[in-house]
DNA sequence: CGAGCAACCTGCATGC
DNA sequence: TGCATGCAGGTTGCTC
């Protein structure tokens, strides 16, 4: 599922369940997640003070300490009720005062849960984040200046996590789509202008993806769909070999960084030494 | 230090 | 139908 804008999703569905609400218990079913569960007993009985979002962690403030929680490649939350029966890889209840509980399922068990009385932001997993692209710091200078002795691809640039956060797979092959720029040429040669494009692409289109996944946000954390929205807006990802929206070329794919990256070798000259 | 790649897991689509 | 193969939206941590 998740990128950020799942993400996201997910941050902003939950929410309303939780904020100022008091956590009776976490019950770790199955510990074995990307790393084993442990969460401290005296969780209980604390009041929930606020859900957040850094990367693709979704922090959840208590009284004693943050959650950190990351959904991994096929982790889910659903809303249910006590009586639920559970399922193959539910891992984890969030059992909140109210008759519902939140339900954490991971059948391939990427994701994680960590617990922190210090500041979140200062944990092992969040401490060497990049920027977040829909903040203040991140735009195409920045990724310019980050890029001058970097060789890798383009694509494997913005999708490094300590230079900017949430870009992942279909997002970049998306952004670069929309700026025009070859996904394999190395990050040092693109030029300023280029970045500049590309920068803007990649808000635009996560900000997009949140925006619409907002609309299916309450069949999402109800009945534990894969939100829909995305597919009718691709470009690119997921289309090798079929017509690109734009020239009608069929679409490239080719692996960069071991993901496979989808792209119009038409519509995406920019190497690096022009526009 | 940067770059490349293996590893962590299961589920699903595909092809024989 | 059964089995083998390859691939999947993420991230860490190992090598060189």
């Amino acid at each position: 599922m998740p990128e950020l804008p799942e993400v996201e999703t997910t941050r902003r569905g939950i929410e309303p369940f939780l904020l100022k609400r008091t956590l009776r218990n976490v019950d770790v079913r199955d510990p074995r997640l990307r790393w084993p569960v442990e969460i401290p007993a005296d969780i209980s009985g604390t009041l929930i003070k606020s859900v957040r979002r850094r990367a693709k962690y979704i922090l959840i403030e208590t009284a004693i300490g943050h959650l950190i929680l990351h959904l991994g490649m096929s982790g889910s939350l659903r809303v249910v009720t006590p009586d639920e029966p559970i399922k193959l890889h539910d891992h984890i209840d969030l059992q909140i005062s109210g008759n519902y509980w939140l339900r954490y399922n991971d059948p391939r068990r990427f994701g994680s849960l960590h617990f922190t009385a210090g500041n979140p932001f200062d944990h092992w997993l969040l401490k060497d984040l990049g920027v977040e692209p829909l903040g203040n710091e991140f735009s195409g200078d920045y990724l310019f200046d980050n890029s001058r002795r970097r060789k890798v691809a383009v694509k494997n640039h913005i999708m490094d996590g300590k230079v900017v956060v949430g870009v992942g797979n279909i997002y970049a092959a998306e952004a670069l789509f929309s700026s025009g720029i070859r996904p394999s040429v190395p990050a040092h040669r693109v030029s300023r202008r280029a970045y500049a494009r590309l920068a803007h692409a990649i808000r635009d289109i996560l900000a997009n993806a949140i925006n619409v996944g907002g609309t299916t946000l309450r069949d999402f954390v109800g009945s534990d769909g894969q939100p829909g929205y995305f597919k009718q807006s691709l470009n690119v990802y997921g289309r090798q070999g079929l017509p690109c929206r734009t020239c009608e070329q069929p679409l490239r794919c080719k692996v960069i960084g071991q993901r496979s990256t989808v792209f119009c070798s038409r519509c995406q000259k920019t190497s690096g030494w022009g526009a």
